[in-house]
DNA sequence: ACTATAGGATAAGCTAAACTTATGCTTCCA
DNA sequence: TGGAAGCATAAGTTTAGCTTATCCTATAGT
């Protein structure tokens, strides 16, 4: 049960300050009254906060752990309670662009320096992760948009589907990979489901779905306790150790497009025509872009159009 | 000012259930209570929360806010607290570490691999941040040790010092950079102070302080109000930023030394020797580790301390 | 060894806020 | 038209938060 909320407050001032004296006179309260909250607190959440050293207040594991639950909230609203009445707008001249992690850092630089060089006014903070941090950012008024991986399937995304639109620009296929060592020892061309199932993978930590999707979009079926031996946060480090052969891990196709050609990895094929992953412009649907938004996302997604860019994403299969 | 937290836990059932009746219910509190502890927020805070149409509240722009900030704390402390008593504890076989972005991404797969060969039971969650993000998570349980940047300077860490420990491994040196364009049209020799303050950065957004940081360093200056253009989240896209001459960014020598060679970059010096920044084993003083942890600690270690390694980050300037 | 200081704990009483019941207002539906 | 439902308001009761006063204890200084 959630405990008292200005209890909290209260502790996170004597955790920060380390002393119950300095947070009452702080709280403009009296010594007593900061010293009962404490107990208060301990008591509803059955757990010592403080050890109690002479004059001194040693935090417990639990002391420990409650901060870091309490301290990013309590900054946060600090910061931004100020503000809270204020209309969403963007300080000018800054825009706020996230993008899916690969292409953003291929492609962003190059279109927000070139968009400098018209308007050199504009300055830009850029943010490549996969959707659901995105489009949480989007939510939270972090980001002013982004371009954002969207997997096949629409119903993907049912909470959030009402407060965002949704642009599809560009398709990426994913593939599931491997190298030609691991290919030849454990996958020989059987590409069944039981065989890989019983295989070793290796996966994004933001894209935690991305391999029960593959599953189910290949073989129909759910992909119980998959032996994943390895999960990282970077989308190279993945390429790197599936070159090692330490197993299985999917791929956006024209991530690997070099490393097929030149068979260091090889691509596991199904019946099915690969995993297609659409590449939209997310923005929240009630939102008032601003020139500046307008001007910079018309820009950008006329420079995604180019044919040489769609050309770039288009892998066939073996 | 800090609004009453209470209330904020009332806001935020009141929101979701869209309902002060409802409400109500839930907190097993009359309707009457709610509507004025919701009056005595939207008084607290000078704005309203809730447009009010028949049998309905609709959130306001303001209400929407506060909900995007109150409602992740929530959720949060709902799912943490009924555990906030047990031991910091770890699954077996699961190793979970850190280390630099760039660094971790060419060298920790490869060290993990080798270290499946001879421990297939073990499994990894690798996390590649910058510094102050990775000891947070050292301290918060989430990285059972990491791979540290520390900068020249130890005191750059002094309410972090007491908990950890800090083992040093390798060096590595950070460097000014921007592309030859760039240098013919802004620098052209003028590595001065004045000069360099006029300029346009890029930065790592991990790691806001390197610039200040660099210019501390070669200059014992502070420099105020640098104009950065562009705050990015990623060490390539700042790479690749800064060749196509969009500023100066702050770089690590070894992951711009083919970039250098090739004249694609150029660096800029001072008198003064270059910046390091050394890369230690940090982990928990108090902590005992587990011998998987203990293992491949020293197995990265010893990888580490191998003669092709160090010598790969010896960049002695021009 | 003694005294002063400082910081946290505890007790008892006062005050203010939270809560209740009762009532009013308004829109919608049958 | 009348009833239902949901939010607002008023007035009174109850409870929790706060206060002042006091105690305990370790440490530092004389």
């Amino acid at each position: 049960m959630l405990p008292d909320f200005n209890r909290l407050k209260v502790f996170y001032h004597i955790y920060s300050l380390n002393s119950i004296v300095a947070t009452a006179n702080a709280l403009h309260l009296s010594q007593p009254a900061i010293s009962q909250q404490l107990q208060k607190l301990e008591g509803e959440l059955k757990v010592p906060l403080f050890t109690r050293l002479h004059k001194k207040l040693v935090p417990t594991a639990a002391g420990e752990r409650l901060f870091n639950l309490v301290e990013p909230f309590i900054e946060k609203l600090q910061d931004e309670i100020p503000y809270i009445r204020q209309p969403l707008d963007r300080p000018a001249g800054m825009l706020r662009i996230g993008a899916p992690r690969e292409f953003g850092k291929e492609y962003l630089p190059r279109f927000c320096h070139e968009f400098r060089q018209l308007y050199p006014d504009v300055m830009f903070k850029l943010k490549f992760k996969e959707a659901i941090p995105l489009l949480t950012m989007i939510r939270e008024g972090i980001l002013d948009y982004a371009l954002v991986d969207v997997y096949f399937k629409q119903g993907e995304l049912p909470s959030f589907s009402d407060i965002f639109s949704v642009a599809p620009l560009l398709k990426e296929e994913m593939i599931l990979v491997c190298s030609q060592d691991y290919y030849q020892q454990n996958i020989a061309g059987d590409h069944s489901f039981k065989n890989l199932l019983s295989k070793e993978y290796i996966t994004d930590e933001d894209d935690p779905s991305i391999l029960s999707l593959w599953f189910k979009h290949n073989f129909h079926k759910i992909a119980e306790n998959l032996n994943i031996v390895m999960t990282l946060d970077s989308h190279e480090a993945l390429i790197s150790a599936l070159k090692l052969g330490m197993g299985l891990g999917v791929a956006t196709a024209h991530l690997v497009w070099d490393e097929i050609q030149r068979g260091e990895v090889v691509p596991i094929t199904t019946l099915r025509a690969n995993m297609v992953n659409m590449i939209s412009l997310v923005q929240l649907q009630d939102k008032v872009p601003t020139l500046t938004e307008k001007t910079f996302r018309d820009f950008m997604i006329a420079r995604m159009q180019k044919a040489e860019i769609l050309q770039r994403f288009q892998y066939t299969g073996s």
